[in-house]
RNA sequence: GGCGAGUUCGUCUAGCGGUCUAGGACGCUGGCCUCUCACGCCGGUAACAAGGGUUCGAGUCCCUUACUCGCUACCA
């Protein structure tokens, strides 16, 4: 096979009808990863034949989406190449050129059937319970000039393939070896429409052959097309490209992943706080692995281990826990400057101007909450008390930690604060330890309510640093503020 | 209904005829660390869909059944 042999070329071609399902993403990311891996190239091609469905926005969030993933096209809309235009819907007149070659062959005829007879073929095939339904090909020895005619006169057709009555069709899929079916279970299927615009399967054929594509790595709903495209490959004498047909990715409990079942769309992982990074090694490792232990990886390595031999052929559950997991795992990998940005843009938006503190504050706290963060959002979130006094405490953890004898305790640490000097985390742990020497207790006695009233809730990092990054004054200050909601 | 694909712990998976009394990860769970919560570390839980073959030997090959998913549009 000659297209396993040429320099890769292989495509992402989403029509723009809605947003990038994490199912469509991981089809991009394959074909990525594939491209990079060989050295290859990767081309998006927007698939908008179907005028009523498409949709601009769409479009736009697609691309967004795409980049914001990484998956930066070689060859595409913005970039253009040598084999565009990517729009199908500006290739019109190529589909009109490449049919005409069909028709003179005779692999493809016009056909005047119209929608209601179709639906009444269809439903006599449905009651009479034939095994095999579909167009009965009607229109299939209409002669050709007879068809023109008609045409001429002003009559609406489709165009369809003929195709073979008997025998097989067969194709190597490279993850699932070799799949074939009897060319009678297959359809005349419509090539260009009635409104003149080609249907997925005629441009899509089109389009592979003439922009070069070797691979077609696409979803598994696609398979049961294949001996179609296979057919049209055939009717034009080309090459087919090489099949790789992707597992589905299901929601987890089984059954499609929608937005009713929770976040389904690109967009809706980025906004939850998930990393492009988290996402790719993710939806990578749903229906791919490397072959080790190996799991949490950054791109490049994906793209080095990459092999489509070690795709899996079967549909796999979207668990969004370890997900979470590896948002964790990712985030913990990310250089300080980043999450630095995030955590300010973050404070920003809540109104908290952090520009004037130090540097250095500002990464010891990024030190301090990266272990804890599983979304991009929890370091802004809980780094708004080391700059902000707590406007209210948690419910429960106040009934926990400011019961009888809080106040007394909260009183104690405060008088003890005011003698550390510096105000360092060691020093801190220091005057604690002595307290509880004093007091005779342990120290999980004094560090709730105070932990409490200098940071509103009841779990954090660790309190001698939190207390050393809020400063000595405002300690003091934040924990005489608490005193009054504390028993006695 | 027809056709096609798929089937290893709850989930993602390793496994490509003997090294599998089936390994890893998430989850759940016991413990350690510890000022809390995380992180980290140590341990536990739990699977070859069923039945027939082939073979000295099957999670691994073949067949059947069951179940799941997809397609069956002038949508992609």
């Amino acid at each position: 096979m000659a297209n396993e042999n040429r320099p890769v070329r292989v495509r992402f071609a989403p029509s723009p009808t809605g947003y990038l399902h994490v199912g469509g993403a991981r089809t991009a990311l394959y074909n990525y990863f594939f491209a990079k891996a060989t050295g290859g190239t990767f081309y998006l091609r927007i698939e908008d034949t179907d005028r009523k469905r498409y949709n601009e926005a769409a479009l736009k969030d697609l691309m967004r989406d795409l980049k914001w993933l990484g998956l930066q096209w070689d060859e595409g809309p913005g970039c253009e190449g040598s084999v565009g235009p990517y729009f199908q819907s500006e290739r019109l007149d190529i589909y009109h050129e490449q049919i005409k070659k069909l028709l003179d062959s005779g692999d493809a005829y016009y056909c005047f059937c119209t929608e209601e007879r179709l639906q009444e073929v269809r439903k006599e095939q449905e009651q009479s319970g034939v095994a095999v339904t579909g167009y009965d090909r009607h229109c299939r020895d209409i002669p050709r000039e007879e068809a023109e005619k008609r045409i001429a006169a002003g009559e609406k057709a489709v165009i369809r393939l003929k195709v073979p009555l008997t025998g097989v069709t067969a194709f190597e899929d490279k993850i699932r070896g070799h799949i074939e079916y009897k060319n009678e279970v297959l359809d005349d299927l419509v090539l260009i429409k009635r409104d003149g615009f080609p249907t997925y399967h005629f441009a899509s054929v089109v389009d592979d052959h003439l922009m070069g594509t070797t691979h077609v790595l696409r979803g598994d709903e696609w398979i049961s097309s294949t001996p179609k495209h296979v057919l049209l490959y055939k009717a034009f004498g080309w090459e087919a490209p090489v099949w790789c047909h992707l597992p589905v990715i299901l929601a987890a409990g089984g059954g499609k992943l929608s937005k009713r079942k929770g976040a389904a769309s690109v967009g809706d992982f980025r906004d939850l706080g998930y990393l492009p990074e988290t996402l790719l090694n993710f939806l990578a490792l749903l229906g791919w692995n490397p072959g080790g232990d190996r799991e949490v990886m950054s791109v490049q390595e994906m793209i080095s281990a990459f092999t489509l031999d070690r795709i899996n052929p079967k549909e796999a559950a979207f668990d969004e826990k370890k997900l979470q997991w590896m948002n964790g795992q990712h985030i913990r990998l990310k250089d300080d400057a980043f999450l630095l940005d995030v955590m300010k843009k973050g404070l920003a938006e809540k109104g908290i101007d952090v520009s004037g503190a130090p540097e250095a504050r500002l990464k010891e706290i990024i030190g301090l909450l990266k272990p804890r963060a599983h979304f991009l959002q929890d370091i802004p979130n809980t780094a708004v008390y080391f700059f902000r006094a707590p406007t209210e405490y948690e419910e429960k953890a106040k009934a926990k930690q400011w019961g009888a004898g809080s106040r007394t305790i909260a009183r104690a640490v405060r008088e003890e604060m005011m003698a550390v000097e510096p105000f360092t985390s060691a020093n801190i742990e220091a005057a604690f330890n002595a307290l509880t020497q004093k007091r005779n207790c342990k120290l999980g006695d004094l560090v709730g309510a105070v932990r409490l009233a200098v940071s509103g809730v009841s779990a954090g990092p660790g309190l001698w640093e939190l207390f050393e990054s809020v400063g000595k004054n405002e300690v003091i200050r934040r924990i005489a503020a608490a005193e009054p909601f504390m028993q006695e």
